[in-house]
DNA sequence: TATGAATGACAAGTCACTTGTCATATGGGG
DNA sequence: CCCCATATGACAAGTGACTTGTCATTCATA
């Protein structure tokens, strides 16, 4: 106890916990929403136009990692089973607005809730602001490996 | 500042960041390790072995949440490169022992040191302390979701 | 009004796995 | 000592979540 830490190995530390907690969250998720197949990137759709309002396909996709055309896809699946619909663009003709329905909307946030209320059970000893100050350094680490000034030392060598 | 917030809602942002902070992640190991063959699975095995020594394919397989037989591929293709060989088992005649080479040994560790060096050049804020509290709080989180009592309210419902 | 970028649709491919099967080995009870 | 459930290695096929590429249409702008 009380040795000292060389700080890189403090930050291999929270990125190996990242790692092995994003494996174990994962197969959470699984469960939780059984085999329901509003799970992983059609969540994260859903999600985007809860908290955003309406958008266009390309516009979700500039949201996050992955491929417009990949977007596309989950958007479309979402569209045939009534989750949401396409709304007129007054800005674009071909480029439609992604609405949620109701019926979309009820499924997401009925998601959410649990979620949340299954998070709430979870025995944990740690409390609330160590729990925030742990999310801070998780959201400041994220920041870190974005600067492009740190993204250029990655391919020195 | 200052407002209460929820339990559940201070997990949700500890997990959201998990996420977001797992993706960012992965984008950097790609450009860190450039379009070398070792990042992944492969790096998790020679990790592994270097660990913890020597062992059989499904001694591997069990520390880690995959399949016996992916890691049998994967083990394969390490055997192929020439940085795993496989040693006489005293305790069962087929399943032999995978044990890294010189070459193996020296591959994961330069990997390792890399990926010291670059964690060490982040413009980071936060304190070693910190770190660890935060990685301190992963941990305790994923022994939470592990956790059968809590696993078992999941199929409730 | 010509031109290049954005968009939707579709196709094919990739990566990291899983599941299933089979032959061979092993180890523990009868 | 033999039998059988289980473990292992090898192989094959399938899957989910993506990417990349292409094309025709539509838009923005110089």
């Amino acid at each position: 106890m009380g040795r000292r830490v060389p700080r890189e190995v403090a930050v291999t530390r929270v990125v190996d916990g990242v790692r092995s907690l994003f494996h174990e969250l994962k197969a959470v998720a699984q469960e939780v929403h059984g085999g329901s197949p509003f799970a992983g990137g059609r969540r994260g759709v859903l999600l985007n136009l809860l908290e955003d309002g309406d958008q266009t396909v390309p516009e979700l996709a500039r949201r996050r990692p992955v491929s417009r055309q990949h977007i596309q896809v989950l958007v479309n699946e979402l569209l045939r089973d009534g989750l949401v619909v396409r709304k007129v663009n007054p800005a674009h003709r071909r480029s439609r607005l992604v609405s949620l329905t109701s019926d979309g909307r009820r499924t997401i946030t009925a998601m959410l809730e649990r979620e949340k209320k299954l998070l709430r059970g979870l025995h944990l000893e740690a409390e609330v602001p160590q729990l925030l100050a742990a999310a801070e350094v998780l959201k400041e680490l994220r920041a870190a490996l974005r600067d492009p000034e740190w993204r250029a030392t990655l391919t020195e060598t």
